[in-house]
DNA sequence: TCCTTAGGCTTACGATGTAAGTACTGTACA
DNA sequence: TGTACAGTACTTACATCGTAAGCCTAAGGA
């Protein structure tokens, strides 16, 4: 009787795979601190410990997670320069940690990269060394870059709006009960520019980022 | 007996100033993870629960020792120009996010801020605008220079290796271990610059945050 | 004097990660 | 054909976590 009823319900045994992309979807709906083993088991249809085959603990689920991110952001192609290389190359990476809002925390705690993130930068790197950079011009640029995209990944993760009419909610929240004249500055930013019709602080992105490939441009010497 | 016992056991009352220091404290030597309300209860000679007089849960907790550590920032003064200014009050929040490694990973999650961390940016808001920077100029200067800080911060926070000799065994396990011919430019990188004496990845802190000012400075077209 | 309040303490609950052990299945080999 | 084994799932159990609820005592104002 209980062999014959097992038999029947058993489905098709789940991967390591299947597993990483339930917990980045659970992930990205419910928030990183809805992800339990006992919630993405129920949400694949099994028990907690039956993940314990095919990850090695939470701690690998995370970094698996973290690689699937990774492994979502377009690798520079060399063919068209190495700054509208480097230019898309960071577009699609914001967009990943956008999509991804619980990555970019993830990225502080876990520190052993996985093939698709060694594979990211690996091509970086090539891109650079292949237009001529020197290999500490490489360092640099590499350092501004990165740490430019995910302090902007980290700043809008943080952001406590993501939506326009949520922006101007807390905008006016913030103007409306602060201690009036304690914080002049960021008030006046807040109804100068933040309340202003179109903002977007994604927007500011771009900007940056074309300030930084410039200076790069100037400090390289590169054509 | 119970009475006098207690009376000559009473200490004086916490407060929540002792509360968050402890945390910081706790936080900094044993990781973000070993802090629990219990723990932290045990550090105060105190029980959990006693904790919840003094903050209202473990989220404002956190609030809090976020906000303590912006307290440690330098602000900003205006006296000798933007430029200096900004870059000094850079490396003294890298500085304090170097301190407390943890703090970096908190801000994606936590986002209301407290009193320091709105001075704080009231204050780089103001000299900006000081030194003449149109509001939209500030918000572009604003977004570039703190995505910079937080992002290396986040970089340097997730290196697996914090001294010279850790730096050494990582990066030749790294190049050992690997697939031989995988991540060639990695390895390279490795090889040829992280392995070479006296090599510290905080060292290129100041190289791009200068890259960064100097492109300020000529977009926005101010001495 | 009594009453309020502040700041401790105890107890208890549900959720979490995971160690340990069990049961079934399909495959490899005799 | 039978048998051993490896893979996958399940069950049970435990320590730890945040925190709700309620109690006790000392200090201070009425």
């Amino acid at each position: 009787m209980p062999s014959a009823e097992h038999a029947a319900v058993r489905r098709a045994p789940l991967n390591r795979d299947q597993v990483l992309r339930a917990a980045v979807a659970l992930a990205d709906e419910s928030g990183i601190g809805a992800l339990s083993m006992r919630k993405l088991g129920q949400a694949l249809g099994v028990e907690a410990m039956s993940l314990y085959n095919h990850v090695a603990g939470k701690g690998d689920l995370l970094d698996g997670m973290v690689d699937v991110v990774f492994s979502e952001i377009g690798l520079p192609s060399g063919d068209a320069g190495w700054k509208p290389a480097m230019r898309q190359r960071a577009i699609s990476a914001r967009a990943a940690l956008a999509r991804h809002r619980w990555a970019i925390g993830l990225m502080e705690s876990r520190s052993s990269p996985g093939p698709a993130t060694l594979r990211h930068h690996d091509a970086v790197l090539g891109c650079l060394r292949a237009a001529g950079f020197s290999i500490e011009m490489t360092a640099h640029a590499y350092s501004v870059l990165d740490s430019y995209i995910y302090g902007f990944a980290l700043q809008e993760a943080s952001l406590p709006f993501g939506t326009a009419e949520e922006t101007v909610q807390v905008a006016q929240d913030f103007a409306g009960q602060l201690p009036a004249g304690d914080y002049p500055h960021l008030t006046a930013l807040a109804v100068g520019h933040v309340l202003q019709p179109g903002y977007h602080y994604g927007n500011e992105f771009e900007i940056g980022l074309d300030l930084i490939l410039d200076a790069l441009e100037r400090a390289a010497g590169t054509p």
